[in-house]
RNA sequence: GCUCGAGUGGUGGAAUUGGUAGACACGUUGGACUUAAAAUCCAAUGGACAGUUAUGUCCGUGCGGGUUCAAGUCCCGCCUCGAGUACCA
């Protein structure tokens, strides 16, 4: 009886999922434990050895947590809502649903057959209508809520009808659109219904707003500023350009000092609580109103410092400010609308890219200075962003390095209003400085400086104290076909929404999934996409009367709406009345320990936050911060291959053909040419040592220039880095190359250059998990991928020492099972055996524990080889032993669990506890060190005092040799840990 | 520029509060078994030098300083690489 693994494996992969092994109970009298993996947008590559690194740390924990009694919920699904599945429809018409689904069934056999302990039981999609219409659900409750700043919590827009209806609302302390106008109970009252709408809608925690967005023709759809890479979408490299739109937008702002201060109470990388920080970006300081000369109108700025306001000396507005045509006077018009059509056609990446150049406008206008009221002229300039605070700056050149800089260029004065500071070369933005020449500032340092300054811009009505945040709200409309509709139609121009009990509406059935001729979003393709406010059902657009059948929203919500709740929705996947049971989120409530990358940081992982706290805040969940922990693990590098084509350009262009060069041949050449190059500059190219290539040394009109490396498909290259020549002439993503000559190395092989780059199809350096699986088995990828390196280290994948793992998984096997028979015996354990077991007990906890399961992998190894130099085969032994490597190759574990005699499958077996007793140590071998450093160790008995141990070991004779008659100045005993004898 | 990581043999990586640097694997070399290969097993393996051996000495965790009996680990100053972020007022 060999190590059979594929059979092993697939024997318990079905013996689990027919016998639940692995399925979750809503109550236990155990205690809970929830281990989440981010769900995977099931993509048509399918799974690379990349995405299970996480699914395995996860696995082996939750494998753990099960011995360890808990009653654990490790649940997956789909995030299957997405841009490419609707792309694929697009291009060959094939629905989005049906993608999708082939999809998934690929994940799922993939996931299969590295025998995760999931609950499939539990499993969701996105994109069912089942789960979205507790999407929708969620929607309607923000679009019925806004946000009470004195309660500090999300409350139902009922409650502020109400407050309008008694008090108007100058007396509402709410979160809510800038250009809100204050109104008294009796105008409300006045209000038409449309009018009523339109002011509650700029209170909602979901709004229409118009909102400048990346709108890209060619997708047809808006993009988040993360979706776009150097100004083009980053799917399809599609060009973007800046446009308004009626977007829906979700108030995110509201939550911003909650969701930094929910931060302090959650166990997640401190990387990742950094970029959380930096992203909502709070900054403290004071909102100031300068009065613009021979106008009733002001400018605010937002400034951080406050008290440098006398070192004022002129102001900056972003070139898209509102006031800007206002203020500028005839005679700087016609530049200041050059200035501001240049800005127009860079966009908001080139602008921020481009550091160093200076550029900007005089308006022509003033403002007064709020204290002196000194005439402060107002520039226009592309440093300063329309999205950030007002837009507007007040430049202080001498506090300010790019002010400073921008003053400096267009030669604006530079006064000094720090005391003993040179400005003469650069600004100071030291905080420690002490402001001069400030009226009532003079002599203090900033800090104080600025509690002043606010003191006084608020006794003069001319500013106030101010945090900030550079959060800005995120933008929920997409216009794309494949994700979920809003529940959402329009009344008289105004969103009115679905209620609950008619949920979920359906997205419906579209010819093709483009964008329609006039713009609409594809939904505008759909002919039955109206309300009937009657029957409550989604009817034909003929029927549209404006009086009780009205239009449908025709956007669709973005890829995070799906995945900002669902870790809710696994602890009852079924409800059908509820996103979750109250029993069932009262059992689990949050997930004790969750894992995916670290590139969410901004993303799901925020919007997931703040849709928690939302939640709580309505008293649907139990608690306001979803996670307790969180591990990200690090992306698996692809290692690119390489080959390289000759660049070169033939006299005759019809004999030009590709050639290939081998990389060291590659090498040899460059090498070969720089000293040619050197020698004869500029000359047409003789050919060089290629014997190979006849045809090339009697046509020796060649003009060289490089080489260019091409990806080949890492599939087709050993380990050896030799390349198939004949495979990838033969691949048909290759075929312009059928006719190519390849240049070998002297020995006949073709070697290709390596790098190690992000693994992805377009690089061609995709491994994925089924041959590994194939050719030595899931438990082999399992551990080798554990044993790659530190979970959270960003590492390249590398097949050389998978049998190395593989190896010791075989070793193991053969402590319970010798010449094709079990044999394992019930004699008694030694003392050193069980020294063995229970070291490894404890080192193994201590690792899973610290999320260290490389050097896990290595206990098992060490352990493993020490059994074998001793020929254990006790019972006593090997049955914890399989228990402890259970998590880690969960399938070689049950089948010697079932060798062993038991019928229960091994996962839910009691974890082997660990006795200090067994590692009690009589004596130790010290290492004797001389000044630091160590010459030899010595055994000896750890209940020496201090003074016997130093007695012991200067008698001892190499320790007199080593001194050579010195006499020691010093000598350092630390019991159990080491002796150094200094002099 | 800023923030956060990281630099250890030929390679991936160990070293838990400062206490024997290089665990465990890969690779390489030599050997056993075999007609042969695969598989398996055994041995050696950071570098340099000395020695017949036993062994010994020196150097060694990116670089330069420092603290300490003792530094991969702590402190100061650099360099390089990676990730994130950016004219944030």
């Amino acid at each position: 009886m060999k190590y059979h693994f594929n059979e092993i494996e697939a024997k318990w992969q079905k013996y689990w999922a027919s016998n639940d092994t692995f399925k979750a109970k809503n109550n236990s009298n155990k205690p809970k434990f929830y281990v989440l993996d981010m769900f995977p947008y099931p993509s048509g590559a399918g799974l690379h050895v990349g995405h299970p690194l996480g699914y395995i740390a996860s696995d082996i924990y939750a494998r753990y947590k099960r011995h360890k009694g808990f009653n654990v919920l490790h649940p997956m699904g789909y995030d299957s809502f997405g841009l490419p599945a609707e792309q694929y429809a697009i291009q060959t018409g094939q629905h989005p649903a049906k993608t999708t689904e082939t999809n998934i069934a690929t994940y799922r056999r993939q996931m299969d057959q590295i025998g995760f302990s999931f609950d499939w039981s539990r499993e969701i999609r996105t994109s069912n209508p089942d789960y979205y219409k507790h999407t929708q659900w969620i929607f309607s409750q923000l679009f019925d809520s806004y946000y009470c700043k004195d309660a500090d919590q999300a409350r139902p827009i009922s409650a502020l009808i109400t407050i309008f209806e008694k008090e108007g609302n100058t007396t509402v302390n709410a979160v809510c659109d800038e250009d809100i106008t204050s109104f008294s109970a009796q105008d409300w009252k006045q209000f038409t219904l449309i009018q009523k709408q339109e002011i509650l809608l700029k209170y909602r925690l979901t709004f229409l707003s118009d909102t400048e967005v990346n709108w890209c023709p060619a997708l047809g759809t808006v993009l988040a500023n993360d979706e776009i890479v150097n100004g083009v979408s980053e799917r399809g490299g599609h060009p973007v350009v800046r446009k308004k739109m009626k977007q829906w937008s979700m108030r995110i702002t509201a939550y911003a000092q909650r969701l930094l201060d929910g931060l302090d109470t959650i166990d997640w990388p401190q990387s990742l609580k950094d970029a959380q920080t930096n992203w909502i970006g709070r900054s403290e300081g004071a909102m100031v109103h300068f009065k613009i000369k021979d106008s009733d109108k002001s400018i605010s700025v937002f400034t951080t410092r406050p008290d440098t306001i006398f070192g004022v000396s002129f102001m900056t507005l972003a070139p898209e400010h509102e006031l800007v045509a206002e203020i500028t006077t005839p005679e700087n018009k016609a530049a200041v609308e050059k200035y501001i059509k240049a800005t127009a056609k860079r966009s908001e990446r080139d602008r921020m890219a481009d550091v160093k150049t200076i550029s900007g406008q005089f308006t022509g206008a003033y403002v007064a200075h709020p204290f002196t009221g000194e005439a402060i002229p107002i520039w226009i300039g592309d440093y300063v962003l329309a999205g950030y605070g007002t837009g507007a700056v007040m430049a202080v050149p001498c506090g300010d390095q790019r002010d400073y800089d921008f003053a400096k260029h267009f030669a604006i004065p530079i006064p000094n209003i720090f005391r003993d500071i040179d400005i003469s070369e650069h600004a100071c933005e030291d905080k420690d400085a002490v402001i001069a020449n400030s009226d009532f500032l003079d002599g203090m340092p900033a800090k104080k400086a600025i509690k002043k300054m606010i003191y006084e811009l608020e006794q003069k009505g001319m500013g106030t104290g101010k945090i900030n945040y550079r959060l800005r709200d995120a933008v929920f409309s997409r216009q794309r076909y494949w994700g979920e509709p809003f529940p959402v139609y329009y009344k008289d121009g105004m969103p009115q929404i679905i209620a609950k009990e008619h949920l979920p509406v359906l997205l419906p059935e579209v010819e093709k999934y483009l964008p329609t001729d006039d713009g609409k979003p594809p939904l505008g393709n759909a002919t039955k996409w109206a309300w009937d406010t009657v029957n409550n059902e989604v009817v034909d657009n003929s029927q549209i009367d404006d009086k009780t059948i009205f239009p449908l929203e025709l956007n669709t919500m973005p890829g995070w709406a799906g995945s900002s709740w669902y870790f809710n929705r696994y602890m009852d996947a079924h409800n059908t009345d509820a996103f979750a049971s109250k029993e069932a989120l009262a059992y689990w409530r949050d997930v004790d320990l969750y894992i995916g990358g670290s590139e969410h940081a901004t993303g799901h992982l925020l919007y997931s936050r703040f849709w928690q706290k939302f939640l709580f805040d309505k008293g649907f969940v139990p608690v306001d911060e979803y996670a307790k922990k969180l591990i990200n693990q690090g992306m698996i590098l692809g290692t690119s291959a390489f080959i390289y084509r000759w660049e070169y350009a033939h006299e005759d262009a019809a004999k030009e053909k590709t050639i290939f060069v081998s990389k060291h041949k590659m090498e040899s050449i460059i090498k070969e040419r720089a000293s040619i190059e050197k020698s004869k500059r500029n000359q047409v190219h003789e050919n060089l040592d290629l014997a190979a290539t006849t045809d090339r040394k009697s046509n020796a009109k060649e003009q060289w220039s490089g080489f260019t490396p091409i990806h080949v498909n890492v599939n087709m290259v050993n380990a050896s880095n030799e390349l198939d020549i004949a495979a990838f002439k033969n691949d048909p993503i290759h075929s312009a190359y059928q006719d190519a000559e390849f240049i070998t190395e002297a020995d006949g092989t073709f070697i290709v250059g390596r790098e190690v780059e992000k693994m992805s199809k377009s690089k061609y350096n995709v491994v994925n998990p089924d041959d590994i699986c194939h050719d030595y088995g899931a438990d082999t990828l399992r551990m080798y991928e554990m044993f790659l390196g530190p979970l959270e280290q960003a590492k390249p994948w590398n097949t050389a020492g998978i049998t190395g793992v593989h190896g010791f998984l075989k070793k193991l096997w053969k402590r319970y099972i010798v010449n094709d028979t079990f044999s394992v015996s019930d004699e008694e354990p030694s003392a050193e055996e069980l020294k063995i077991l229970h070291k490894t007990i404890k080192k193994v906890e201590e690792d899973i524990a610290n999320f260290s399961f490389n050097t896990s992998v290595s206990t098992f190894m060490i352990a493993v080889n020490e059994l074998t130099a001793l020929q254990c085969n006790k019972r006593a032994i090997l049955e914890p032993l399989a228990v402890l490597i259970e998590p880690y190759a969960p399938h070689l574990a049950e089948e010697l669990w079932q060798q062993l005699g038991h019928k229960e499958s091994i996962a839910h077996v009691p974890f082997p506890k660990y006795e200090e007793k067994y590692l009690v140590e009589s004596s130790k071998v010290y290492p004797i060190s001389f000044n630091g450093k160590m010459r030899f160790t010595m055994e000896l008995s750890l209940d020496l005092s201090k003074e016997a141990i130093e007695k012991a070991v200067m008698s001892y004779e190499k320790t007199q040799k080593q001194l050579a008659g010195r006499t020691p100045k010093k000598v350092i005993v630390v019991p159990g840990k080491i002796v150094n004898i200094v002099g």
